[in-house]
DNA sequence: GTCTTCATGTCGGAT
DNA sequence: ATCCGACGTGAAGAC
């Protein structure tokens, strides 16, 4: 019962496509289909697709991805935790994927299928990924004069009625500071985000209290930095990743 | 010329697999390799990721995707536009996909291949998708009403110094509105969005000029409320699609 | 190219 | 289950 050789099958007839395609989704393999099939799609939206060309996967775990021969992204697709059904209907293969919570239906009518593979695949490895918003936030921590001299971390996800904080410290002067962490070059949303927190705070600090809202980031746009300017908020300029 | 039928070739040895994959890339077929890999990328993150058997997914305009047996996310990717090489190294299959603005670059290294396929793709089909943004937008327009007796939409994507406005109008006192929409239940987001926009039309619109704010989604969080009312807008629930 | 926003966003973490 | 924000977000439209 290890992992056995990948059964695939050209231009199965639809009673073919059916038997590989319920064998594989009962022991649990990742399928792919390719032939030209049309789409629907009901639940949150939906939607309709005409004939081409597409590869449909089908994963263990309940997703369904519809590829076209373009793009990165699927052009219909059901997330994981669906229970995918083939049947052969009016002579013609097709693939069912539901879910409730909310009801959500896809469904996938090959015109003929042209080819249908099956694998046993395990995959025990986490992505190791860096460049990130905690590395950023591990930098300033880190050194917490990155930020500014006599900045000090009193909290990371500090909690405020509008929100977690990314940085929650104190100043050289002891002023509160509320720091906004982005990966990227930032938009005027960034701004609002910030805004919403420093707001907060100065509500729930004692009204005396001066709180000051830093956002961090690459870089950011011309509206946002108005936006910043109009706010009274601040800018400090720092990559998730050491400049090279 | 015309379509093919697919190639495939079940546990070729890495030459074969190179064979096929430069042939079909070449050709711009889609393409589809399964085995146990490794993966590195590089760009404006950078990751890795062990061993594991993946499905790899090669696109004749420039997409790579690497999926694992879960989720619907790919591990990896790259995005269109990218150059996709393969070769065999030390003895190993190798697949890499490069990009420039920003230089990214995706490696995937099998153990061994598995399985490689390649179809000749064609698809002339747009997505004919519902219950978008736009269709709660055309309701409104369609029936003013729906917002408010009286209500007058002026104009869509109006411009303002902070962004458009999805619908800019008039209530029967012939006051400004305006209405931000959103196909479904909303945070604290949208609500400064809204705020936003309607910040910078009390700027630019005569001083005594009042303008309200309309936030239209199907309904919105707790926060996103206490937001709305702090800020003195408004909210008003409608759906992209009719309620059933 | 940059900027802005939408998305059937997806995903993870916390409550 | 909902809420909230990050994401190598991606994709589209405007400038």
């Amino acid at each position: 019962m290890s992992r056995e050789a990948p059964s695939t099958a050209v231009e199965p007839t639809p009673e073919q496509a059916l038997d590989v395609v319920r064998e594989s989704i009962e022991r649990e393999r990742l399928v792919t289909l390719f032939g030209p099939c049309r789409v629907e799609y009901e639940g949150r939206a939906s939607s309709t697709l005409d004939v081409g060309d597409r590869l449909v996967v089908l994963k263990p775990d309940g997703s369904a991805l519809v590829h076209t021969d373009e793009g990165q992204q699927p052009v219909n697709w059901q997330p994981p935790g669906c229970t995918h059904e083939a049947r052969v209907d009016d002579g013609t293969f097709v693939v069912e994927s539901q879910r409730t919570t909310p009801d959500e239906e896809l469904l996938v009518r090959f015109e003929s299928v042209r080819h249908v593979a099956a694998y046993d695949a395990t995959d025990p490895e986490d992505l190791a990924l860096s460049g990130t918003e905690a590395d950023l936030r591990d930098r300033i921590l880190d050194d917490p004069s990155l930020l500014e001299d006599g900045f000090e971390p009193r909290a990371t996800e500090r909690d405020t009625p509008a929100g977690a904080v990314d940085i929650f410290g104190e100043d050289a002067e002891g002023n509160a500071v509320v720091v906004e962490l982005k990966r990227r070059r930032v938009g005027p949303d960034a701004v609002g985000q910030l805004n919403r927190y420093v707001e907060a705070l100065r509500r729930d600090l004692h009204a005396d209290a001066t709180v000051r809202g830093i956002l961090v980031a690459p870089s950011v746009t011309d509206r946002a930095g108005r936006l910043l300017e109009r706010r009274d908020l601040e800018f400090v300029s720092l990559s998730p990743v050491p400049e090279t």
